[in-house]
RNA sequence: GGGCCUGUAGGUUAGCUUGGCCUAUACUUCGCGGCUGGGGGUCGCGAGACCCAGGUUCAAAUCCUGGCAGGCCCA
């Protein structure tokens, strides 16, 4: 079906991901990397208003769910974090206390978030009294009000999000949508009265992450994260990673049940039914400009984007040809555009002085599903072309226009799923045999870099420690769909229907 | 945290090893005009760069030091 084109502008092949990835991203018009600091793009408005349609699907989810849309400040004063640290501090304590003395993790920094975040320590000339820090996530100024606003039962539950630009000061080597210093973030807070209604909210936050993947056609994996990878504070943590091109997992939702654990450091409390006073208890949940970089990485190939109809800045590109040779040309283009606008689709008219083999290339590398020829020809016998991301050029009536475009979006919906799912299940292979061997695992066959590996696995944190060592990979917990039928433990033998994931992650 | 590498027009790049031939190469891009127009057309004219600060030297894009920015590899 192609053919036609060759590496232009200098577009990497994809199966050079780590090339291609970082040029598409600028060559697409998403980002511009140029700015003179590491890990902050500018958005492009073509980028940004597809993060734009991404993030009003969350928004219409939240509404669904009946999540209110807050703005919190974007500085922190350094004393409100105190407490934060104190309870990071004392959940890592226990919880090191509680895992096998065996000396589990000790990269972890001690010192909360201090480390990674932007400080404000002065105003103007003046140093400040009280030093401020750009928020890394939110938990610290909202829970601080919570306080405030949670008087009673009748105060519950409290379902907040917002979508705003938290900073991290990393060190790593950062990449656009994947690992920035600025990040573009949504995150929902939730506070009930019991444990029980806030699972019930963990519930639905899995519920709403598959619904907004869905919509982006991601397959994904639900793991409830090791212990060890678990938020500060959280009881436990629940993930959905998507797996990129170069076998290379990626995390792009996280939701955390915190049980009380929050509620006891900010004081959290209201009065119940019967006039005692209780501690609340808090979910969280969030994503960010990831599931962009999950699209691109995902959907896009050798020449360039490929968006899903849902989130597409422009569904149908309409491309009037020699216009020079009658005003017809445009006055269907216009026609045209006005039928597909009433109909709720986004399109534009590129009316460019340039050839038109110049805007297919220009449109394809931007991913637009549909681009739509109109010319004098077409004129003549009531009818256009269409050419389709996904592959293959179509000629439809005009009369039927709008059930044509409807129809083909839909299918290159369904195509790209179906892309995204052989993809997905092509990544993922079984752990190979092992064996352990003075208590090390020896492998039948190498371990392999561009691979997800899946496995039973019944055994404790130790265990778990030994499986990352030896594979020198990461293992992303506990996934939500465990096996049919019971197999043994990969360490401990124990039949278990458990499923397990070693990966590379970003 | 440790190591390696790189900075020349908007983008990709030649020149750097061995300082002078640089008024800096080519492609692309951009602007104006003409012919054109169904998958990167063509002709003419025009625009655009040696990261910053020091140093060495008669002379620095080229050598040295520092800064800034970026990339890669390893814990």
């Amino acid at each position: 079906m192609k053919e036609q084109g060759k590496a232009k502008r200098g577009i990497p092949v994809k199966s050079d991901f780590n090339s291609w990835y970082p040029a598409i991203v600028e060559i697409a018009d998403l980002v511009d990397k140029r700015y003179p600091i590491k890990g902050m793009d500018v958005w492009k408005p073509y980028g940004w208003k597809t993060m734009s349609l991404i993030d009003s699907i969350t928004r219409s989810e939240m509404e669904r769910t009946d999540h209110l849309e807050y703005r919190f400040p974007l500085l922190v004063p350094e004393d409100l974090l105190e407490k934060e640290n104190r309870l990071v501090a004392k959940l890592k304590a226990a919880r090191d206390a509680g895992v096998d003395p065996s000396e589990l993790r000790i990269e972890e920094e001690d010192a909360g978030f201090k480390k990674e975040v932007y400080w404000v320590k002065h105003g103007g000339e003046n140093e400040l009294d009280i030093a401020m820090f750009l928020r890394p996530t939110s938990e610290t100024p909202m829970y601080n009000m919570f306080s405030l606003w949670i008087r009673s039962h009748a105060d519950l539950p409290l379902k907040t999000y917002q979508i705003v630009n938290t900073f991290r000061y990393e060190t790593k080597q950062t990449r656009s949508f994947i690992r920035v210093r600025e990040i573009h973030f949504f995150e929902a807070h939730t506070v009930h009265k019991d444990e029980e209604n806030a699972t019930l909210q963990i519930q639905e936050d899995a519920n709403i992450v598959q619904n907004i993947l869905d919509k982006l056609c991601l397959p994904n994996i639900i793991s409830k994260r090791p212990l060890w990878d678990t938020f500060p504070g959280a009881w436990y943590t629940t993930a959905a990673d998507v797996i990129m091109p170069n076998g290379r997992t990626l995390q792009v939702a996280t939701y955390h049940h915190y049980r009380d654990q929050w509620a006891k450091s900010f004081d959290l409390t209201y009065e119940d039914e019967n006039g005692n006073i209780q501690f609340c208890h808090q979910t969280t949940f969030g994503m960010s400009e990831r599931l962009l970089g999950a699209i691109v990485g995902i959907h896009g190939d050798d020449s360039g984007l490929i968006l899903p109809p849902s989130v597409s800045p422009i569904q149908v590109l309409i491309m009037p040809i020699a216009t020079h040779i009658t005003d017809d040309v445009m006055i269907y283009s216009n026609k045209i555009k006005k039928e597909l606008d009433e109909n709720g689709l986004r399109t534009k008219i590129d009316d460019r002085n340039i050839r038109p083999g110049n805007k297919h290339y220009d449109w394809e590398i931007k991913g637009v599903p549909i681009r739509l020829e109109i010319g004098p020809k077409d004129i003549s016998k009531e009818q256009c072309i269409i050419s389709i991301r996904t592959g293959g050029k179509e000629t439809i009536p005009l009369n039927n226009l709008i059930p044509s475009i409807f129809s083909t979006l839909e299918s290159i919906n369904e195509v790209l799923k179906s892309r995204a799912n052989e993809l997905f299940d092509k990544m993922i292979l079984p752990l190979p045999k092992s064996d352990i061997i003075d208590g090390n695992i020896v492998f039948s066959e190498p371990i392999n870099e561009g691979i997800v590996y899946e496995f039973p696995f019944d055994g404790n944190d130790a265990d778990a420690e030994l499986l990352e060592r030896k594979t020198g990979i990461t293992l992303l917990g506990e996934c939500n769909r465990p096996y049919k039928n019971p197999l043994p433990c990969v360490i401990t033998g124990k039949l278990t229907t458990k499923k397990q994931h070693l990966a590379r992650m970003y």
